[in-house]
DNA sequence: ACTTACGTTGACGTTAACGTAAACCAAGGG
DNA sequence: CCCTTGGTTTACGTTAACGTCAACGTAAGT
């Protein structure tokens, strides 16, 4: 049942972080769950919006560039000048990450393949030591 | 010529950052520089510790990580107790950087598809502003 | 001698993203 | 009735990674 509603500890164990953090991210206009009194109601499009926050994180987004892209899932159907400018934020966003894509596994590569040559160099040095007997023999 | 020598503001204008920066990673351990008087001199080695710092950024690593990773590449070659425990911290470091990069490469394939399926969406709210004259009609 | 460019060391300020603590309410169990 | 288990708000604290002065030294050019 996807259309169930959680609690916010519910939420909390769920993404392995804590509720001062889901209330932080309501704060920042990041979320806007319903209440039942005092208490909030999340409901499944607001876990959706969670993971997207937390996979903005992982790739190094801050907390506004996740609400930016928030934004983006609810479009004013009614608003033609404000779609226009909506769908070209969306290209300029996916240019970003896709740039960044690009970048990031130029990285990740290289620096794999220099910690390779780290590890050979410590082989080696290790080989080293074992022809030649320590100093005190 | 590899082997010549650059000063701070050299560094900062060829990667793009203030000479504050520099001189906060040397604060934190992560450059040492010589002298010559006052004046910091940097080698061809700094320059190559600078970078592998920034790319540690670009990848998410705080400066605690990169200069874990830098005295990597320097081993103490007369200490094979050394060298085994540096073996393990390069292999757990690239195990580390290799999870990175396969979640990294999901989150953002991830992200670029609903980017245009939000896009798609747009698109199609506009055909239908298209069809339906305004409402002022 | 004066300015300009580049360098230095403090030291305090700033921002993001939460942590932590205090003080409180509400529902249910024993 | 009290306690435990959630939930709430408000507010101050913290950490990383610098930014931003201030106050000064030095060497080169005019």
């Amino acid at each position: 049942m996807p259309n169930r509603s959680y609690s916010i500890t519910e939420l909390a164990t769920d993404f392995d972080i804590t509720t001062r953090t889901i209330r932080f991210y309501e704060e920042k206009g990041l979320l806007n769950p319903q209440r039942k009194g005092q208490t909030r109601i999340y409901s499944a499009a607001d876990r959706v919006k969670l993971k997207l926050i937390l996979r903005g994180k992982r790739l190094g987004l801050s907390l506004e560039d996740s609400k930016d892209i928030i934004e983006m899932y609810h479009p004013d159907h009614d608003n033609s000048p404000q779609l226009i400018k909506l769908i070209n934020k969306i290209r300029e966003r996916r240019r970003l990450i896709k740039e960044q894509l690009r970048q990031q596994l130029q990285d990740l590569n290289d620096m794999i393949s220099e910690l390779d040559q780290a590890e050979e160099r410590c082989v080696e040095a290790l080989d080293d030591i074992q022809k030649k007997p320590s100093k005190t023999a």
